[in-house]
DNA sequence: AAATCCTTAGGACAAACGTCCTAGGCGATT
DNA sequence: AATCGCCTAGGACGTTTGTCCTAAGGATTT
């Protein structure tokens, strides 16, 4: 892997778990064992890493949900999916929280241009649910209960971290479930 | 107001506004019109500042708590007046997500000694809402519904935020408020 | 072998940070 | 009037930050 895939990468990790503003070039560069020069031929300013971090992410995510989409065969199982990163990422959720909730709430305190460019990465997941829920019949309000799922999570993620609660995070997630089974029940699937 | 108190209410706001990280003793000293010099004099760290401010939210929210536990004759009624902040600080929402969800996922990730204080305030809810739901007659799980309330209003902030999105605010309040009635329906109230 | 280009290392730079010290203003007490 | 103690101002300190420059390594091409 070339360098500059190494510094995305581990930038990518400690923005995750330090923040973006409390990571600096030399963190960086400790991580992937290089010089602070090398790295400034790379990236000219940090702006530019949390951009190409933000692409690697917006990347990863999208293979992501291509893959649950052919995964899984009803849309209710790919919702499903989507439902149980919550506890796939478990134990780095309890640590750090979510990466995208995370990184939005602290740009937007920094009033950061890169703001949007972060909060799109809740709009892939947002625009994907959108999909599964018009799948189901709800095309009426697919948008809704895709962004009902996404803050659902996201308040799981939030609460969890704050409280280092495992089990929490598992009995919300079965809530989830339940709702999203009540949901479908009433509906007929469509495709 | 004393010096004092007037470093700690700019703090609590700065810290809101910007992020404990990104707000400098310079930013502070700014705010009060005083010099950093008598900055040092009221408070040694930034810790120590960081600490005052939680002590004030930690007040601010029992006030608010007591207020509402007068207030409301009926528990259902008192939920309401928690639900409903999420529509009275609307704007400030928007902007900085909930001054507590944000404090305790970059404390987090600071990996600061403060966080279990920070939480504290969410427990200061947290207890508050097991209380209603206890007198509600659900004493069995009312801890896990206060904390269904409390991630769901997290959530809600969190991506009202990242979308800008008002009209989100409103929608899954009123949604919230309607689970509310559904646990209320079937259950006789105690107190 | 020479030249070229991509990559790397290491340090320089000003600015900002948290922290700390000292001198002085000002009201209350004696 | 003199003294004391609380409060304030302003600057100094060492460190870290993001940014930038220059020189050299190393592979490929001519």
């Amino acid at each position: 892997m070339g360098t500059r895939d190494q510094i995305v990468d581990a930038a990518d990790q400690l923005f995750y778990q330090q923040g973006f503003e409390h990571t600096s070039f030399a963190d960086i560069a400790n991580a992937v064992n290089i010089s602070r020069g090398n790295f400034y031929y790379h990236f000219k300013t940090k702006d530019d890493i949390l951009d190409a971090v933000i692409d690697l992410r917006l990347a990863n995510t999208q293979r992501m949900l291509d893959q649950w989409q052919q995964q899984g065969d009803r849309p209710r199982d790919r919702i499903l999916c989507f439902i149980h990163i919550l506890i796939a990422n478990q134990s780095k959720i309890l640590l750090y929280g979510c990466p995208v909730g995370t990184l939005t709430s602290e740009l937007a305190k920094l009033d950061h241009a890169a703001l949007d460019k972060a909060s799109s990465v809740f709009s892939l997941f947002r625009g994907w649910l959108t999909q599964q829920f018009s799948a189901l019949g709800m095309a009426d309000n697919a948008d809704a209960l895709a962004m009902h799922v996404l803050a659902r999570s996201q308040g799981i993620a939030t609460l969890a971290s704050a409280f280092n609660d495992k089990n929490f995070i598992n009995h919300e997630v079965n809530q989830l479930c339940l709702w999203l089974d009540n949901q479908c029940g009433g509906k007929k699937e469509v495709s």
